[in-house]
DNA sequence: ACCAAAAGTCATCAATTGTTGACGTGGGCG
DNA sequence: CGCCCACGTCAACAATTGATGACTTTTGGT
């Protein structure tokens, strides 16, 4: 029956039935937000257009006519509101602290972006369509500017086991759903341990051992 | 179109065109065979019964007879062979390094198999239909028996942490393609490094800091 | 107010998918 | 040797999927 798709419930607030204004740009927004939620949920394959169609209000035809195809879909979603928030961060513990608060924070606040956008590109990283797509995302604009930001010898390694811990969490608690992060105050100790853990992973040698 | 399947090029080494014996057992560890090799480069939705029955050399009608549907196939390879080995490690350091070498070799010797199952268990875990089997498998046969191996207060979270790290390097090396891993010496500092990561994550309280 | 172009809708297509039933056929046991 | 049931094959089905072209409706400028 090949792939299932999501309920065709709609994940977004109520939406108005009210006859939509003929606008393209806020049209294109409401698909892109849609398949932002959708993406976020489901695989590149179990994410239907018809999904995401209906969740904005839409046709299907018009998906496909705004982004030149589910590919051009993705690929948008994907670079939709990319900005990296590493800037100030040159000390390598508050560096860490800041990715541990990522990866532990559950409300997607502000800066739970980020996070989620490393959730769509796990969820589809293995559709054959979407993972050369994905792969260059998280080159292009996750672990090479990680990379920049920390120097060091081999830099590109050690933010690679960064971002190893970074999406290893990130399957537990999402995908796996895997409770290792319980209420109130043990999760301030989860966060500790995975704070200490991109430490270790970042340090440029191995000091004591 | 749906979810793309691999290519119908076989994947096994150069199938016998020689008439298979009618024998059920035979066949049916055939299917089971091939299976796990599409379900360790594929996706759930992304493997096809048709594919699977092609490797195989069989007819694609047995694979649902056999295992009655692809649900069934799928659980039948996560439930083929599992043994864990982490017999008698109870020292810690140990364990980190047992867990490390798995992490790092990328030839599929005898232990690959473990990793294997752990990357199959990755590969699915979006797909809606695969998640809840992958989900119990990976609780069952992965989380809990190293919760328990490894003892101390908060056994269940650090044996996730101690995952998370471990499948988070799979990915890197699997899925992303990111290659951390170079080729001979650096490989021992990554490996070296993992160690180090997986003992932090399951060292039982926070020692100094 | 008109009219062209943009924005949206509808219907339909080709391609795959997993699954099932009816139909051959070969091998082991009497 | 002969039979019969398990083993295997073939063909077809229903359901979805993404995509596309023709058609309708609204918008906005003059």
């Amino acid at each position: 029956m090949g792939a299932i798709h999501g309920t065709a419930k709609s994940v977004t607030s109520p939406l108005d039935d009210r006859p939509r204004v003929r606008n393209a740009a806020v049209t294109r927004e409401a698909i892109l937000a849609a398949a932002w939620r959708r993406f976020l949920n489901e695989s590149y394959d179990n994410v239907g257009l018809r999904d995401v169609a209906g969740d904005a209000g839409v046709d299907v035809a018009l998906v496909s006519r705004y982004f030149g195809g589910k590919e051009g879909l993705f690929r948008a979603v994907l670079s939709h509101g990319k900005e990296e928030k590493f800037d100030g961060l040159t000390d390598a513990g508050a560096l860490a602290a800041r990715l541990a608060a990522m990866a532990t924070e559950q409300a997607p606040d502000e800066d739970g972006h980020n996070m989620e956008r490393l959730l769509i590109i796990l969820r589809s990283a293995s559709s054959p369509v979407a993972s050369s797509i994905v792969r260059s995302a998280f080159s292009a604009d996750v672990l090479e500017p990680l990379a920049a930001l920390i120097g060091g010898e081999g830099a590109q390694q050690r933010a690679s086991m960064a971002m190893a811990v970074m999406m290893g969490t990130a399957i537990m608690r999402s995908i796996m759903a895997v409770e290792t992060v319980c209420e109130g105050a043990c999760r301030h100790d989860v966060a500790r341990r995975i704070e200490r853990l991109v430490k270790v992973a970042l340090e440029e040698d191995k000091p004591s051992y």
